[in-house]
DNA sequence: AAAATTCACAACCGCCGGCCC
DNA sequence: TGGGCCGGCGGTTGTGAATTT
């Protein structure tokens, strides 16, 4: 097995990545999408090396990723989760769509380990430390209630998926909506509307996203990368709401056949698609940490985007 | 107010398995 | 078949911000 070229290299960038940097790597993929991860550097200008701008994109430009605070559901999914498989985070991240396995080890590491030490459980175990023979931390004095994630799972002598499904189906809910009055929906001639009245659209149903357009396969985590590309593209757009739909978004089978269901009542319109809110893209814009990816910051024009678009996705 | 410490998280490192030639 | 390249993954480190002393 021989070593990456990329890491031998002396005169790679290494370190944070500067706004320059992030623009360079974003305006690349959003124009050529995936393919060589090594070739990347080359095509796009930067100094670095193709794993380096894997994991930027990965981890951090890649339009579908949720940012912000874990949810409570999702803290109890991970738990939940890391009970089953352990430290197989990426595994545990192909259950929380939008977030990566990076950022799910680091929020385990700097804090849910602690809270559980805190609540007596052995991060490692999930079982109580007393039993484990770890020392126990004593739990200091917190002001807040303590939410025990354990509750609903101390009767399951195993993991079950269903059952912790059910909250990722809440949040399938929360995304699969209605649209309110203010926001709008992209017809297939890449024109908006705004919504009279509660219609569900459905892309997915209509577009197969082809693997050619080579976007998906670098995604190790099971969400789509259309997914959240309309909120991405209403950011660069203005501020309309396009509201799109992943359909390919994996679930568990048994909450799917749910979920499917709740779809086909909400979408009387199977040829369109629903559309999801830009806010979360635009509050990880405004909340990233290294940088601020202003829409100024990338020159995809809002005429060369739905260009890229309707070329790259619509295209089969 | 400044220094020290802690925390959160971005990024790197190195191993592994799959694929291709 | 074996070597080289690549992407995926998990562990670890580095860095800047926040908090404490």
């Amino acid at each position: 097995m021989g070593r990456h070229p990329c890491c031998t290299k002396q005169k790679l960038r290494k370190g944070l990545w500067s706004p320059e940097e992030d623009e360079k790597l974003y305006n690349h993929i959003i124009r050529f999408g995936i393919g060589c991860w090594s070739s990347v550097p080359k095509q796009a200008g930067l100094e670095r090396c193709g794993k380096s701008c894997r994991l930027r994109w990965i981890n951090y430009l890649r339009p579908d990723l949720k940012r912000g605070n874990f949810t409570q559901q999702e803290e109890d999914l991970i738990i939940s989760l890391h009970e089953v498989l352990g430290n197989r985070w990426s595994q545990i991240a192909a259950q929380l769509p939008g977030r990566t396995d990076n950022e799910i080890k680091n929020f385990w590491n700097s804090s849910l380990k602690k809270k559980l030490k805190q609540r007596g459980i052995d991060p490692i175990t999930h079982k109580p430390l007393s039993e484990t023979g770890a020392q126990e931390e004593k739990p200091k004095p917190c002001v807040k209630p303590i939410f025990n994630p354990f509750a609903s799972f101390e009767y399951q002598a195993a993991f079950n998926p269903v059952e912790t499904n059910a909250n990722l189906f809440h949040q399938f809910q929360q995304t699969y909506r209605p649209l309110e009055q203010n926001e709008f929906m992209m017809n297939f001639d890449n024109s908006f509307t705004s919504r009279p009245n509660s219609v569900y659209c459905d892309y997915g149903e209509a577009l197969d996203i082809p693997d050619s357009c080579g976007i998906q396969e670098s995604l190790n985590d099971g969400s789509n990368w259309n997914c959240n590309i309309a909120a991405q593209m209403s950011s660069v757009l203005g501020n309309e709401v396009l509201n799109w739909c992943s359909s390919e978004i994996k679930l568990e089978s048994p909450i799917r056949t749910e979920f499917e269901a709740y779809k086909k009542r909400l979408n009387p319109c199977p040829g369109l698609q629903h559309v999801e809110s830009s806010e979360e893209f635009s509050s990880y814009l405004t909340t990233s940490r290294s940088q601020d990816l202003s829409d100024a910051c990338f020159d995809i024009s809002r005429g060369e985007l739905a260009c890229e678009l309707k070329g790259n996705f619509l295209s089969s």
